[in-house]
DNA sequence: GACGGATATTAGGATATCAATGTTTTGCAC
DNA sequence: GTGCAAAACATTGATATCCTAATATCCGTC
């Protein structure tokens, strides 16, 4: 993690200006918000990863665990899954397999679809689960160092991004 | 490229609910606004490894690439590269390889530090720089479905997240 | 001249995607 | 209804990428 020196001046306004500088004006802002995002996502999911791996966990994992956990059932089809978290097939099975070998979850054969296999949270990955949670919202989710007022254009915002690319 | 299934409400506010429904209600719009960023991020990656994969790129070694036709000698060493784009040394070295072998840079010794290597850009990388540029102007950059304003809005909320993470 | 720090690389582990496979269900023609 | 083709489900293997840790080389300072 020592890719984080600081620098003098803001890489992606540098950017945004040689954009200019080229000519390439109607797609200068997108470029800087599209470069935003991708950085933006790399600084909160470091910080995520940091807070969750004393809890043996990554957050493609404690995603699968706290969907479980607000079920009813504690279990949901495999497939169910990567559509609710938009993740592919293989990314679920592989980290399923992670979270069973780990017991947090345990693979039950579907009741009527001999295809299908649910996965199935045990109490011991509930109570990780709910670690994670509480760790996560103070050290991360309650600490991102922007206003109350800010978030919320950023969550507005977003959710026309994710609307416009047919997410819902 | 499957598992973009269209579903009925979205995911990210029923998660908010799911957290205001357990008392997390300090933590729910962070928790949102992370998990849009990390969504927001998935599509905008994917869109651009969409547009850049029939150029045989990927965002990395286009970002590098990028970087280094801004320059004025078109070389840029190792490090200074990793540090700008914010990413790991051992990324830079396995990026710098396969653009090398694709012969789009070339590795130059440096002048007067013999620890460092300058990655150098060719021709031919500068022409397929340029190309990728193009075509993620049009098909990505100006392309984002939301509107300027919400775009600047994106840029100054996600600076200021930024800035306070350290980056610049 | 020695030592700490910087530079780049290699090796190993984890994750994500793609392609292909085996099994099961579903839909449709008849 | 029956039977067959198409689709869905989960998995495996192969490939690419990123991160961590460890290593070898070289620079600069005391």
């Amino acid at each position: 993690m020592t890719i984080g020196r600081t620098l003098e001046s803001d890489p992606i306004e540098e950017a945004r200006r040689q954009w200019i500088a080229h000519g390439w004006d109607n797609a200068a802002e997108g470029m800087a918000a599209v470069t935003s995002i991708v950085r933006a996502q790399q600084i909160v999911l470091q910080r995520i990863d940091t807070v969750l791996r004393p809890l043996d966990l990554t957050f493609a994992r404690y995603e699968i665990l706290t969907l479980l956990s607000f079920t009813r059932t504690g279990s949901l089809p495999m497939t169910k899954m990567g559509a609710l978290l938009q993740v592919h097939p293989t990314s679920v099975t592989s980290a399923v397999d992670r979270l069973e070998s780990q017991g947090f979850v345990e693979r039950v054969p579907h009741p009527t679809d001999r295809r299908a296999v649910l996965a199935s949270i045990t109490e011991a990955g509930r109570a990780r689960a709910l670690a994670a949670t509480t760790a996560l919202n103070g050290q991360v989710f309650e600490q991102l160092g922007i206003t109350e007022h800010q978030i919320n254009q950023l969550r507005t915002v977003l959710r026309a991004l994710r609307a416009n690319a047919g997410d819902f």
